[in-house]
DNA sequence: TAACAAGACCCCGAG
DNA sequence: GGTCTTGTTA
């Protein structure tokens, strides 16, 4: 069903149809939450398609599968599976993968070479911590993996770090010293091993296109137009190596929206966005103002809020839709109660105004606050997805046959080796598998090959061991063997059956065990689907190398099948980014968890701005906030005060009944200070704040002492250490006989007082 | 080497 | 509070 050009007017307001039609050059689209971004991508390039341009000297980015997958879908929709399909279309991660494959060879790698997920990263660090015999309690494999990735994404090379003098000041103030020459060795260590992790899938593209300037041209020759979605997100490598590649053909339009940019903390740079229009002569710059999806109320909430931001690009996002009504904000007693709250409505709206389940989402800001809610939907019997967690492919008995799968393809992937040497157990304990790394490193091969000959090898080992080791050796030969001949399916089916998995799964009745098994089997109808739709596709390309190439790059959002259900969807804000519902109810909204805690500068506390923002930018018809004045985290209870972005919003747009009692109060209260000013007191009263922090008989309306000995319904006796805060705010640390010390605040503890 | 206890850690997370 | 890792023990 193909379009023809004046049709698409009809379908785009003015601007999106200006940014469709203009393709000579340079262009930024800056599109507001819910202005229709997607589709004028899309009909952007179903319009280049249909006006001649060759569909594989295009070059679409995106930052998730999904994105790629459903951009590709509608744009085949409007130009048919035909053409689109030979659009280089997908993340960055998957089309630079499909580069660095093919000149795998011009960087020191082959086209084998494997990827490693953040848990191989992570487990390749913390035995080189070993290795250097460094103090693994300085030296965290977390930080330390962090750290390099965030080198890495700033592409800084090993060489550039260990050269320069102000990171080794760096290091040494962070008290690791040695960090640089970790980061070497990783580095090295990953060549050895042909793995590259997904930082190096950037890093290493740029490094390709800046040593081999010939395939930088064969590149630049080869793409007519570059685009890219969610411009806010990307980082230094991506910025630098897209503008690269459009250097040539000057054609690349870049959308995105910097009030949406909630991704700094790996690395990506709204700068990027912001300054493209500056660093790019003759940029044309079209702004997507209206928004499609939210009520008035919404919209202008949203607004609000972000107007407190400073560095943004200008732009008034409007909606024409319904009014609305104003956003509700509601204040809970405690975690507890927030879930009850929230279930309670959500029950309302489905049985009173029969709202379906599917058109519900609740959002918070940390995974820790789902189970909570989980609770509480339960106990309504309201059915709930949760987004995020572990992924089909991180799942350990996944992980331990794709390495199997991923050592047959490529023998020096040691991370792959590691898991899988004495997986199912075959009596090749810690001391053997150190002996046998340590020779591979020595003598320049790799552990496979140490473990095929051990003997030639010189390893130190008991004959008993050297011939388990031979066995594991022979059997890896053996399946490499048939790897050669055979598909993928063929291939895992034979892993699975004869490395012992199957037995290993079969044999004990652990209940754990019946869901590996299923999900073995899920494997292998994966890979079976994967072989099928290839054949039926007419490509060849079926065996380990290409399977293990889509699923190191793949993700659970892009697992997810089972939409059929009726259920509402819970997820973090920043996976919610790019969804919309019909009801949000965005909880947790406190100080030091929203914004978080972890916020130091104005820099940060905007990025959450923008991330709340999001937030309420999600939601069509209703926004309902709510916030507890008391949560359990980290193990014990805390106490804090609603959000300060909740005061940053209009009150016009908003119901938020605590704040107005506040300000009615402040208004009393403004009052009479300015009574007592008026009087004749001295000038140098002390300031209100230490007024109110030494609770006056009159102030400290729960009589209580210090020292006063009181029982609590859930914890027991205990003693008052300490009191602190006035009025509603009245804390008191105290010392329980079970429960050690906790903070309580006054107004919702019940406490009485024995002695 | 398996089983269990103690200790660490806990923000968001594409690919 | 829950989960994952590490250390200890039989």
């Amino acid at each position: 069903m193909e379009i023809p050009n004046t049709a698409y007017k009809e379908l785009l307001n003015d601007e999106q149809w200006a940014a469709v039609q203009y393709n000579e050059g340079v262009s930024v689209i800056v599109a507001g939450a819910g202005s229709g971004k997607t589709r004028v991508l899309t009909y952007k390039i179903a319009y280049l398609l249909e006006n001649g341009w060759n569909p594989s000297t295009i070059l679409a980015l995106t930052f998730t599968n999904k994105a790629a997958r459903e951009m590709k879908n509608r744009i085949a929709n409007v130009v048919g599976e035909k053409k689109a399909r030979w659009l280089w279309m997908g993340t960055f991660h998957s089309i630079f993968y499909r580069i660095l494959r093919t000149e795998a060879e011009r960087i020191g790698f082959t086209p084998q070479f494997t990827i490693y997920d953040s848990v191989d990263s992570k487990s390749l660090v913390k035995s080189l911590i070993k290795e250097l015999q460094l103090d693994d309690k300085i030296y965290k494999a977390n930080t330390i993996a962090a750290r390099i990735s965030n080198i890495k994404n700033n592409l800084i090379t090993p060489t550039v770090y260990t050269s320069k003098a102000e990171f080794a000041k760096d290091d040494l103030h962070a008290q690791i010293p040695r960090f640089g020459e970790l980061y070497k060795l990783y580095c090295q260590r990953c060549k050895e091993f042909n793995a590259m992790d997904f930082d190096d899938l950037l890093l290493y593209t740029y490094i390709l296109f800046r040593d081999c300037p010939d395939v930088l041209e064969s590149y630049q020759n080869r793409f007519s137009y570059i685009l890219v979605d969610e411009y806010q997100d990307t980082n230094i490598a991506q910025h630098l190596i897209v503008n690269k590649l459009a250097e040539k053909c000057g054609r690349i339009c870049i959308v995105g929206d910097d009030a949406q940019s909630i991704y700094s903390f790996r690395g990506a740079n709204i700068d990027n966005m912001l300054s493209f229009q500056k660093t790019h002569d003759n940029c044309r710059l079209f702004r997507l103002e209206q928004n499609y999806r939210s009520t008035q109320m919404i919209v202008n909430a949203a607004n609000s809020l972000i107007s407190k931001n400073e560095h943004r690009i200008p732009k008034t996002v409007f909606s024409e839709l319904a009014v609305g009504e104003k956003l509700k904000i509601t204040g809970c007693y405690s975690d507890f109660d927030e879930g009850f709250t929230v279930a309670n409505k959500i029950y309302n709206l489905v049985t009173e105004k029969g709202i379906r389940y599917s058109d519900i989402a609740i959002f918070y800001r940390t995974h820790a606050q789902s189970r909570i809610l989980e609770e509480a939907l339960l106990k309504r019997n309201i059915p709930y997805k949760i987004y995020g967690g572990l992924s089909f492919y991180q799942r350990k008995e996944i992980k331990d046959i794709l390495a199997y799968l991923r050592l047959i393809i490529n023998p020096n992937d040691e991370e792959a080796f590691k898991r899988i040497i004495n997986y199912p157990i075959r009596g090749i304990g810690n001391t053997t598998q150190q002996k046998v790394l340590e020779t591979a490193h020595v003598q320049h091969t790799n552990a496979l090959a140490v473990t095929s000959d051990p003997i030639a090898y010189n390893l130190p080992v008991n004959s008993g061991t050297a011939a388990k080791l031979i066995k594991f050796g022979n059997m890896m030969q053996e399946f490499i063997a048939f790897n050669a001949e055979h598909d993928a399916y063929s291939v895992a089916e034979k892993v699975i059956m004869e490395s012992g998995i199957m037995n290993d799964v079969s044999t004990d009745t652990l209940p754990e065990n019946q869901s590996r098994k299923e999900n073995i089997q899920e494997l292998l109808s994966a890979i079976h689907e994967f072989c099928d739709m290839r054949v039926n596709n007419g490509s060849m390309d079926i065996g380990l190398v290409d399977f293990l190439s889509e699923v190191s790059l793949l993700t659970d959002q892009d697992t997810d099948q089972d939409d059929t259900t009726e259920r509402i969807t819970m997820m973090t804000v920043h996976a919610a980014k790019g969804l919309e519902f019909s009801y949000v109810y965005i909880v947790g909204m406190e100080e030091d968890l929203f914004p978080s805690i972890l916020c130091k500068n104005e820099r940060e506390l905007e990025e959450e701005r923008r991330l709340f923002y999001v937030a309420i930018t999600r939601a069509k018809t209703a926004c309902n906030i709510s916030y507890a004045k008391s949560r359990f985290r980290n193990g014990q209870t805390q106490f804090s005060k609603p959000s300060r972005f909740l005061y940053e919003i209009d009150d016009k747009f908003i119901d938020f009944p605590e704040k107005q009692r506040e300000d009615i109060r402040k208004e009393r209260f403004s009052f009479l200070s300015q009574r007592q000013t008026t009087s004749a007191r001295p000038r140098n009263l002390k300031p209100l704040a230490q007024v109110a922090s030494t609770p006056t008989e009159e102030q400290n309306t729960y009589g209580l002492k210090i020292g006063d000995k009181i029982t609590h319904l859930t914890f027991g006796e205990g003693t008052v250490l300490d009191i602190t805060g006035s009025g509603d705010s009245t804390k008191a640390l105290i010392e329980f006989k079970d429960h050690g010390n906790k903070q309580l605040l006054l107004k919702y503890a019940k406490l009485t007082i024995i002695s």
